[in-house]
Order: C-alpha cells, then sequence, then structure tokens
DNA sequence: AAAACCCACAACCGCGATCGG
DNA sequence: GCCGATCGCGGTTGTGGGTTT
C-alpha cells in the first residue's frame, strides 16, 4: 500500500502550531467543514500535512472539548476502564464527554500510571507488585501460545462464530432487569448504572448521574456473565445474587477468599484499592463450562415473570448461550492453543495469557464491530 | 544566573481499517 | 474485486515551561 508521504519530503511545517495556523484551520473547518483533510491546508492556507492540521482540529481546536485538569471522577473511570479494556484510548475516551484519546493516553502516561506504580500497583495489570513477584515464585516455563491479545481479537474476527443474536440477546436475559446489550457498539444505555447498583449493591443510593460511567456499569455486568459463567463467584457478588434472587437461596456456597473490588460502585469517594482486579490465579474451582452452565440462570420463574418468556424460550436463550460460550472458547483454544484446564496448574504467563482471552471473550462486543454478516 | 533535570502535553509516526472510484 | 486515498488509532517523540541544583 502507498504510503502519504511524510512532511519532511514535502517539505511542510511540523511542530507546534501557531495561534495564526491554528486561525486558519478553524476558519476552513468553519467553511468547509471536515470532509478532505488532504486538502484542506493547501486550501487554507497552511503549509502543513492533512494529517497535521485534522490532529490539530481534532485533539486541541473541537470546540466542545475541555482543557482543564482531569476531576477525580473522570480518574477514576480511566483506570476502571483501562482495567478492564486497557489501552483502547478511543473507547475510552468516548466516556469522556470533552476528552480526547490523546488526552486520555497523556494523561495515563504522565499521571495515572504512576500514581498506580506509587501504590504499588501494576498498571498494566492492576495487581500488587508484591502479588505479582510471589507469582513469579511459581513459574514453571513459558507459555505454549505465542498470539498475544492484539492479534487474537483479529483472529476471533475471522474465525466461525456465528450466530449473534442469539449470543446477544441469550446473554442479555440472563439477568431480569439487567440492560445490558452486548451486540451493539454503541454502548449507552441510561438505564444501566442504577440498576447494575443496585444489582450489587442490594438497594439502590444515590446515584452519581454521570451517564458515562455506562460502559463501565456494562463491563461490569459482562464480567459478572464471565464470573456465573465461570462459576467463581465470589463473597462480594454471591450474596448479592442470592439478595436479588438471581440465585436459589439453597445450598451453602464455596467462595473465594479474595475480593472484587471492580464490583464495587462508590458514587463518591474511591479507593485505590477499588483499581486493583481481583486475583484469578489465585487456586480457585476449575471452570465448569457444562456444570455451570446448567444451574447458571437458576431462576426461571423469577426471570420468566419478569421477561414475560416462556420456559421453552429461556431455555433456548440459555442453550444458546452456552452454544455460543462454548464455541467462542473452542476457537480461542483451537487458534491459540489455549488450556483450559484448571489455572491453579497453570504457570503465571500461561494464566496470566488465558485469563486475558478469557475476558476477550466477553468483552469481544465491545471491543469490536459484531462479527457476523 | 545558568545548566541540568523533570514534567506535561502537543505532535508525529506507522499501521490497519475503511472508503470510494 | 482491486487498489490508491484517507481515516482512526495507539505508541512514541519532541518541545517548551517549570523546578532544582
Amino acid at each position: 500500500m502507498v504510503r502519504i508521504p511524510s512532511c519532511d519530503k514535502l517539505n511542510l511545517k511540523r511542530g507546534l502550531c501557531t495561534a495564526e495556523e491554528d486561525a486558519k484551520v478553524l476558519a476552513y473547518v468553519s467553511k468547509h467543514r471536515t470532509s478532505n483533510w488532504t486538502s484542506a491546508p493547501k486550501k487554507a492556507g497552511l503549509r502543513r500535512c492533512g494529517k497535521s492540521c485534522r490532529l490539530r482540529r481534532t485533539n486541541y481546536l473541537r470546540p466542545d472539548l475541555k482543557h482543564h485538569n482531569f476531576t477525580s471522577q473522570e480518574e477514576e473511570l480511566i483506570i476502571r476502564l483501562h482495567a478492564a479494556i486497557g489501552s483502547r484510548w478511543a473507547i475510552i475516551a468516548q466516556q469522556l464527554p470533552g476528552r480526547t484519546d490523546n488526552d486520555v493516553k497523556n494523561y495515563w502516561n504522565t499521571k495515572l500510571r504512576r500514581k498506580l506504580s506509587e501504590m504499588g500497583i501494576d498498571p498494566i495489570t492492576h495487581k500488587p507488585f508484591s502479588q505479582i513477584l510471589a507469582d513469579y515464585g511459581n513459574i514453571g516455563g513459558l507459555p505454549r501460545s505465542t498470539k498475544r491479545i492484539g492479534s487474537l481479537s483479529r483472529d476471533l474476527k475471522t474465525s466461525a462464530y456465528m450466530k449473534p443474536e442469539h449470543y446477544s440477546n441469550s446473554a442479555q436475559g440472563l439477568f431480569k432487569g439487567i440492560d445490558v446489550d452486548l451486540s451493539t457498539p454503541s454502548l449507552l444505555l441510561p438505564e444501566t448504572e442504577p440498576v447494575m447498583d443496585k444489582f450489587m449493591n442490594g438497594n439502590v443510593h444515590q446515584l452519581n448521574n454521570n451517564n458515562s460511567l455506562n460502559l463501565l456499569a456494562q463491563l461490569q455486568a459482562m464480567q459478572l456473565v464471565t464470573e456465573a459463567s465461570y462459576c467463581t463467584f465470589n463473597e462480594q457478588i454471591q450474596p448479592n445474587f442470592y439478595a436479588q434472587g438471581y440465585l436459589p437461596s439453597s445450598s451453602s456456597s464455596s467462595s473465594s477468599s479474595t475480593t472484587t473490588a471492580t464490583y464495587r460502585h462508590s458514587s463518591s469517594a474511591f479507593s485505590w484499592q477499588d483499581f486493583l482486579l481481583e486475583d484469578s490465579f489465585l487456586p480457585s474451582e476449575l471452570p465448569r463450562e457444562h456444570e455451570n452452565i446448567a444451574e447458571f440462570p437458576v431462576n426461571q420463574t423469577a426471570c420468566q415473570a419478569e421477561n414475560g418468556i416462556s420456559k421453552e424460550e429461556m431455555n433456548k436463550e440459555i442453550s444458546d448461550y452456552q452454544y455460543n460460550r462454548f464455541e467462542a472458547m473452542h476457537c480461542l483454544a483451537e487458534n491459540n492453543d489455549i488450556e483450559t484446564s484448571s489455572s491453579a496448574e497453570n504457570t503465571f504467563i500461561e494464566t496470566l495469557l488465558h485469563q486475558e482471552d478469557k475476558i476477550l471473550v466477553d468483552f469481544l462486543n465491545l471491543l469490536e464491530e459484531p462479527l457476523y454478516y
């Protein structure tokens, strides 16, 4: 593919823009919109490449941009989203009105990353350094999989991963009253956050009316799907499942001793502990795909009453969901040689890779356009 | 006062994705 | 369907102002 010649080759101006150049860009945009940035500098009387002008406009001159410091709420959201989806700055920035991906990226690189490090938290894994070091003591060998998550997502995109409508619909129906849209790239669902608050805390308390937290809420909801699917409820989640009637109040359940601070959803002050990801590396129950699938949407009566669907429809949703989860995991295992056995037997790195891929499957619909045609 | 260092953030680069003829 | 042009994204670098020595 032919690349656009660099500014160097065309002897165009580089470096910081002057006020005069900004004015020309703004004047051009107001007159011609932003239909063609390649011809823009010439028409605007600028000796810069179109890309440079576009970036200047996108990252600095847009009228809706905020130029003041990040608030603690924004800070919190960035960290939480980074913990959930990594350095997808564009996606994160979409949840922060008036901020660009460049803003968020710079803020992360200059402030938040260091802040987390100073707190003893690894900004990449969002786990305490001490734990990482401890885990490294258990390294027994290198992972067999060499593909990383970036290529993995593309592999998944082209893999035979079908039945989108069933996947999204069924996953959506698994929690009564929780409006989690797993299919659309547009992630803003105004009612999600209150529902999640209610769900996680057992009551509806004062809500942060910042709708940008909806993505986070949905990520959390999706993570709940993961948690439920892998049958590793911890003590913070599980009581709420029972309290809210999502699980039968029958037998006592085993629960991990680890806390999942990610699920705490305070609307005001936050603790840095909140940004620690749950420790999935500790020995836990095996991923009992088949078992937990059968018991997952257990409170069928409640779900049916809530959603007005028949038992047969619900069973179909459940089985479709199971089928698609199995398909996705099967693709992952085939393409990436991922071991789905007990994480307790894996090395730290293997477990990390497995965990990332597992998360990817659940977040796939957030990160990508629908894969199906 | 000046050099060295630090920091924030604007700008650039290169790549993959998408568009459109 | 092909291919060049353009866009969007994430990683990295450059620049300028502030602080420290």
